[in-house]
DNA sequence: TTGAAAGCGCTAACAG
DNA sequence: CTGTTAGCGCTTTCAA
C-alpha cells in the first residue's frame, strides 16, 4: 500500500456528544414494543404497516404514530427470512481479467447508474459484486445463500458457460451483452454487429480503406463487432488484412501500447475502429504522439458514445449504445423473471453519432453532447 | 422511456431445458437436510461449517462432503439474524442535484472500484444506494431495518447536516469528502486546499495572472479548492476577479456550457482552475471551439487525475487524488468502527501531475498515464 | 464431542 | 377487526 497518511483530525469516539440517549447497539426498538406501547399485539402493528385493510384506522393511525415518534423500522432481514424473499438484487461484474482496474470503463458506469434507478423504483436494493474470472459459481452462491432475488452480469465476457449453469438452474438472470445463438440465458444488449458494420461502412465512405480493428475477439460482443467490421469490408469488396486485426484490453494503457506497437511495426492505415470510446481514445493519443493527425491521415470511430465523448478533440464519432433504455430493460426483464413469467433477449437498436474523429466536413457547429 | 426494442430472440421459459431436476424455487437444501444426511444434529454441521473446534475431524469431514456435493451454502439472512450481524455495509452516493446523470462521474467509479475491492477482501458484501437530496433519513434507514452494518457516503455534498446526525446516533460511517471544522463525522478525502494551491500556483509559476475558477463553491470540497485558489493568488500578490469565479455543476454539459458564457461574456482570462478533470475536460473543449489554444492562450488545470486525463489532448495536467488508499482507508475505517474503536479523519496528501495543458515545455515524450 | 431447546424479528394461518 | 400460535434457517447456551 501507498504511503502513510498525511493528517488527521475530528476523533470518533464511542462517547455520546451530548447527553442523548446512550441506547446500546442492540437497542433498536422492535415491533413488540411498538406492539406493547399501543397496547395491541405484534400481528395488528405488522398489518398496520403493511397496509392491511383489515385493521381499525383508528388503530392504525395510534400505531403510526408510535411508530413515527420512534423511527421504527422493520426489519427486512426478518421480513426476508419470513416472507422468502429478500427485496434485493444482485449487479454482478464479470472481471476480464485478473487485476484491469476494477470498474474502470466509464460505460460500465452509466449502465450501472441506470440500473440503480430502476431498481430504486422497483424499491429494491442493490447488492454490487465483482467476481473474479471463472468464479460463476459466485453468482449462484449469492441466490443461494438468500442474498438476492435475481442477477443482473454485465458483461458476458468469459462467463459465457458459468451463465449457462446458472440459467439452467432457473435462477433469475438477466445478462448485458451478446446475443449467442443457442444461449440458455436472457442478454439485452445492442446490436453489435449491425452498429459495427454501420460505424465501418462510414469509414469506408469516407474513403478509408485500410481500416484497423482494436479490440479483444474472445469477448463475445465483441466477436460480434468483429463480424460487423468484416461484413463491411465485405459489402465495400475490401479484403481485410489480419495485420490490421489488432487485439487489446480495454484499459487504456494496454490500448496505447496495442496501437504505438502497430505504429511503429511500419503498419499503413488510414482508419480506426476501435471497440470501445476508451480504446479509441488511447488510440487517438497513440497515433498523435507519433505525429499523425486525427481524422486528417487516420479517422477513427469508437463505441458507446460514452459521455466524454462529445468533450474529446477531437469529438469523436462513434457507436451509441442506449445505456438508459438498456438498464432499465434489464431490470424490468429480471421482475418478471422474479414474477415467473417467461422473457426473452432483448436487441437494442444503436445509432451512429457522427463527429470530428472520423472525417467528415462540418461546419464550425460542434456536434454537442447527447 | 425510450421507442421498442428492435429484434428479440432466446426465450427463457420455465420448462426445465433438459431433463434437469425440476427442483422448485423453495427447494434449497437447508442444514437440517445436511444434518440428516449425516446422521448428527443441526448444531453440529452449524458448528463443523463455522470452524468449530469442537467437532469430531471425522464427523466434519463427512459434513463437509456432504455440503459440497448438495452445494449447500448458509443462509446469510438467517444467520445474520441470529447473530445480528448483515455482512453488509452500503456505498451511499448522495447526488448533489436533483436529475444529475446518475453516478456519471469517472472519479466516482474509480473509488467505488476500490471500495468494492476492500469490502470483498473483508468477506462483507456492498450495497449500493443513491439517495437524493435532504433525504439522509434513508442512510439510517439502511443501518435501522438491518439491512447493512455500517455506511460509506462517497461525497458529502449537501448532505452535511444529514451525516452530523448520522454520526451523533454513533451509527458506524465513514465519508469521502471535506474535513469540516467540528463536524462530527469521520472523513477521508485528500488535502482539497492544498492541492488547489500547489495547483493554482503552478499556474502562476507559468507566467498567468487571471486565472478562472470554475466549479460548484456550494460543496465542502470545492470550497476548501476555492480557498486554496485564493491563497495561492494570495500568496503571488494577486487580487481574485470575481468575474473569473465561475460556478457549475459537475456534468459536463453544464461545464461546457459555463464556460463558453464565460467566454462569450468577453471576459479575458489565460489560465482556468477547474474542479474536476471532467470538468477541466469540457471547458477545454469550449475554449478550442472558440478558437482558443490550449495551453498556449490559456492553461488548464483539473483535479482527480481520471484515467482519461492522461490521455486526452492535451494531456491534462491536475491534481492526483489516490483513490486507491482512498478506498480501502474508507474500508478500514468503517471495519474499526463496527468493531467498536475510535477513529478519526484521514486526510490523504494530494500530487500535481504537470502535463501538457498547462504549457510546461516538455519533450516528446508524453507524461504517461499512472 | 454432540444434541435439545430457545430464540433472532417478523408474517401468516387460524381462531376468535 | 384482533390475538394466538407456529415457524422462516440459523446459532448458541446448557446438558449430556
Amino acid at each position: 500500500m501507498a504511503d502513510k497518511p498525511a493528517i488527521a483530525a475530528t476523533t470518533h469516539s464511542d462517547a455520546t456528544p451530548d447527553g442523548a440517549q446512550p441506547r446500546a447497539k442492540t437497542g433498536a426498538v422492535k415491533m413488540d414494543d411498538i406492539a406493547r406501547m399501543a397496547g395491541v399485539s405484534k400481528s395488528t402493528v405488522s398489518r398496520a404497516l403493511s397496509g392491511s385493510p383489515l385493521v381499525n384506522e383508528e388503530t392504525r393511525a395510534r400505531i403510526q404514530v408510535l411508530v413515527d415518534s420512534h423511527s421504527y423500522r422493520v426489519d427486512t432481514r426478518a421480513q426476508g427470512l419470513r416472507k422468502g424473499r429478500t427485496h434485493t438484487i444482485a449487479v454482478v461484474i464479470p472481471l476480464l481479467h485478473e487485476h484491469d482496474q476494477p470498474i474502470s470503463d466509464p460505460f460500465f458506469l452509466e449502465l450501472l447508474g441506470h440500473i440503480a434507478d430502476a431498481v430504486a423504483d422497483h424499491g429494491y436494493d442493490l447488492l454490487l459484486s465483482k467476481i473474479g474470472p471463472g468464479r460463476a459459481s459466485g453468482m449462484a452462491d449469492l441466490v443461494d445463500t438468500g442474498r438476492v432475488d435475481g442477477l443482473i452480469a454485465i458483461g458476458q465476457s468469459t462467463a459465457h458457460l458459468g451463465l449457462e449453469r446458472l440459467a439452467d438452474r432457473n435462477l433469475p438472470l438477466v445478462v448485458w451483452g451478446a446475443q449467442l445463438p443457442e444461449q440458455h440465458y436472457v442478454t439485452v444488449g445492442s446490436d453489435n454487429k449491425a452498429g459495427a458494420e454501420r460505424a465501418v461502412a462510414h469509414l469506408i465512405a469516407q474513403g478509408r480503406r485500410r481500416i484497423v480493428f482494436l479490440g479483444q475477439r474472445t469477448v463475445p460482443e465483441m466477436r460480434l463487432r468483429h463480424d460487423g467490421y468484416v461484413a463491411a469490408l465485405a459489402a465495400a469488396g475490401i479484403e481485410p488484412d489480419p495485420a490490421l486485426d489488432v487485439p487489446t484490453r480495454f484499459a487504456s494503457a494496454a490500448a496505447l501500447t496495442a496501437m504505438r506497437s502497430l505504429i511503429c511495426g511500419g503498419a499503413t492505415f488510414d482508419a480506426v475502429f476501435a471497440c470501445s470510446d476508451v480504446i479509441a481514445i488511447s488510440a487517438i493519443r497513440a497515433l498523435q504522439d507519433q505525429g499523425l493527425r486525427v481524422p486528417e491521415d487516420v479517422a477513427v470511430v469508437g463505441y458507446d458514445d460514452v459521455q466524454m465523448a462529445a468533450f474529446y478533440n477531437p469529438a469523436l464519432t462513434t457507436v451509441r449504445q442506449d445505456t438508459a433504455t438498456g438498464g432499465r430493460l434489464l431490470v424490468d426483464l429480471l421482475f418478471a423473471q422474479i414474477a415467473g413469467r417467461p422473457t426473452r433477449s432483448v436487441m437494442l437498436p444503436t445509432e451512429l453519432v457522427v463527429r470530428a474523429s472520423s472525417g467528415v466536413v462540418s461546419g464550425t457547429t460542434t456536434p454537442g453532447p447527447r
